[in-house]
DNA sequence: CTTGCAAGTGAGTGATTACTTACTTGCAAG
DNA sequence: CTTGCAAGTAAGTAATCACTCACTTGCAAG
């Protein structure tokens, strides 16, 4: 299963580092996750990870990275799949359950850094990638307005923090079960439950 | 501002150091808050902490105690004090909003105990705290769908998801920006479409 | 008074952790 | 070939943490 080729250059080190830190943080909380953990994931000795990066912080900021890279892409993506704003929403939400069906360490990495206290950089980068988050619901929900799809005088940020609670109440509730089994299904009702509240009447 | 009359009795101890790391997880991950924390932030000795529990995670079993009882005592209150299931909702959605607006520090410490990994007992503890608070939202949807005050067909394994995800999403919020400040105001926002999406129609 | 014990102190202790360093090894260019 | 350097190793190191232990102190009952 293992036998890799041994020495490979830093750049595919890290995007290997990048990887197992996050598919460790599937398992336990990722601040919990050793640096002596990584390296023997990967079947290298614990030194050798400060050649590719300079500290455990840099690690984490560049998981931060891959993950704001990944989710944002998927997230346009599923916008620009749908044939409108409501569908966008739909698409948006359930691509956004897709990536952490199958990326299972990223909520848990996330929630770690939010539980930090301090304007750490990295909680700084988080709340980077929530805001633009925020700003393309934000766009779709104006596009949903502007058609008339949605209730007139509904509260866009309401609306906004709806759509990620409800997200989030997901993957709490697969972090309390430990399993993601019905999720999906699970998802679409939660969705459309959301979506009754947001659509205007026919 | 300190000046404790030093010597107190293992019982009001225990309360103490309950209420203490209550109150610095408000600050930062509670795992991350040591002994040594507590014990400077109540004028005592690291070691004196030890006479009153066996071990760091006795204390923080006694935390989620504490956290069950004055929570779910809260859920009852806001039911009791209803006039009809609907409201009930309302009212057990913001008692909650409000349980953690008075204590920062029990969202953040229940987020920390989520994320470990294992079959901890701690864990399992929280696990029994969500499903009793489960079991007390479906009863209530159940007697509003009984008064025929929500849609038929509605799924409550979906609104109960949604109800707790949208208080999930508001603390969660609040660690992003880091204060609770419009946070009432905004909750009753979310309520008000979350219910929205659920009621009959008129 | 005294005396017994619960409560507190402060100096350990071993385990763990991120990071360093002195040294080795493979590989590709000259 | 050789030679220079990026990549790897293994054994540190200082800091931190939960927990222990030998000893002290205040208090309340007899």
């Amino acid at each position: 299963m293992t036998a890799k080729p041994s020495r490979q250059p830093t750049e595919d080190r890290q995007a290997e580092i990048v990887l197992t830190l996050l598919r460790l943080a599937a398992g336990r909380s990722a601040l919990d996750i050793t640096t002596s953990d990584i390296a023997q994931a990967m079947n290298l000795s614990q030194g050798a990870l400060f050649r590719h990066f300079p500290t455990k912080e840099a690690m984490r900021l560049a998981v931060v990275a891959w993950i704001e890279t990944e989710l944002l892409q998927r997230l346009d993506a599923a916008r620009a799949s749908a044939s409108s704003p409501v569908d966008a929403l739909r698409a948006m939400f359930l691509a956004h359950v897709d990536f952490f069906i199958a990326h299972p360490g990223v909520p848990r990495f996330i929630f770690g850094e939010l539980q930090q206290a301090d304007r750490t950089p990295l909680k700084e980068r988080v709340r980077e990638l929530m805001a633009r988050y925020r700003e393309r619901l934000a766009a779709v929900l104006d596009a949903a307005s502007a058609a008339g799809l949605i209730r007139p005088g509904t509260d866009h940020a309401a609306a906004a923090a709806l759509f990620l609670g409800a997200i989030q109440g997901l993957v709490i509730q697969s972090m309390v079960s430990g399993s993601v089994d019905g999720m999906r299904a699970q998802a679409e009702a939660v969705f459309g439950l959301y979506v009754q509240g947001l659509e205007a009447q026919p």
